[in-house]
DNA sequence: GTCTATAAGAGGATAGAC
DNA sequence: GTCTATCCTCTTATAGAC
């Protein structure tokens, strides 16, 4: 029994996750929530103000979801099948993108704010890759590691641009056809 | 001197890709050629008519590129660059993203036909992709190919990915840091 | 082909009652 | 906290004059 602060960040969440940033109004959170649009801007005033706990919201669930795959897998290899995975549950058949995702292509229409939290998400998260790909270097878990900087730059673009890929074809099939060379590489 | 329609296009397509498809609105097209929102209505009836056009253009003008680039490279792994810097051309120093991207996380406002022509698009890249995949089985030119269809799903949802990142990140060298693993397999 | 005028609706947001 | 009522703006779209 989520309180009512919470249910309208999930409404939202789920809204912008699958019709983007642009794609979704008060009304449709409304409508899903059971209040009226009045009310919505009691909790957040503005939708810049609602966007922004989203993002924060996300960062900070992303961030644990990390912790806990390092302190639950030991090795390079598990670490980067277990980040893929959860992708992969994230984005629901094809139904909705990373939120990171749906915000990166109306950027303009965010504010300086959220557009700031918005590099903070990628830059823990690509930060966190890369580490992954480090201890690939050393563990061996990982083939043919050479640069885990740029690898880490990939992996983060491969896993939205499969989101992506999928969602387009509203095919689920093809994020798993996007991420296999790389599934590849960590067996 | 484009006629108007083709100024229409060039203008919606920009906006498209630099806003996503609900973030640009007639007016916006209106003011940036020099007419007023009612007479777009004449060239495209409705926003579903005018995003059919715009994509029907895209798919024609890529059909064209990768035929140029297959008629101009020999090697897969000319090609595979040739395919790298047209994305990273196209995307303009982080300002835009493929329409593709752009259409995709907005799929839902999608009329039904312009989402056939997003699939048949991604398809088409995809097959592309995948010959050039094969053919580096045959010449050797690009390192550790296993599998051409998985590496052409990878490849485009790589390329939008990284688009996407340097897009959100408004840095234009998150693109090449994306795709320097890609190439470094392709020299 | 392009214009003015206008419709009809959706969007975000506020005021004030309860 | 939630409601009704309301405002203003933007958006897509149409009618009809030129």
């Amino acid at each position: 029994m989520p309180d009512r602060k919470t249910a309208l960040l999930d409404s939202a969440e789920r809204a912008a996750r699958s019709r983007g940033f642009d794609g979704f109004s008060y009304a449709d959170m409304a409508r899903d929530v059971g209040i009226r649009t009045a009310s919505i801007h009691y909790h957040f005033p503005s939708k810049a103000d609602l966007s922004a706990a989203l993002m924060s919201r996300y960062h900070e669930s992303f961030a644990e979801i990390c912790a806990q795959i390092d302190a639950r897998h030991g090795t390079a290899s598990a670490r980067l099948i277990a980040l893929i995975d959860c992708y992969r549950l994230a984005h629901g058949d094809a139904q909705r993108v990373c939120l990171c995702v749906a915000f990166s292509i109306s950027r303009e229409s965010l504010s300086t704010q959220v557009a700031g939290q918005l590099g903070a998400f990628r830059t823990m998260m690509r930060d966190w890759i890369e580490a992954v790909f480090r201890l690939a270097q050393t563990d061996g878990t990982i083939a043919d590691v050479a640069d885990p900087a740029a690898e880490a730059a990939a992996t983060l673009a491969l896993l939205e641009g499969a989101q992506l890929s999928a969602r387009a074809e509203n095919a689920p099939a093809r994020f798993d056809d996007a991420l296999r060379s790389m599934l590849s590489r960590a067996s």
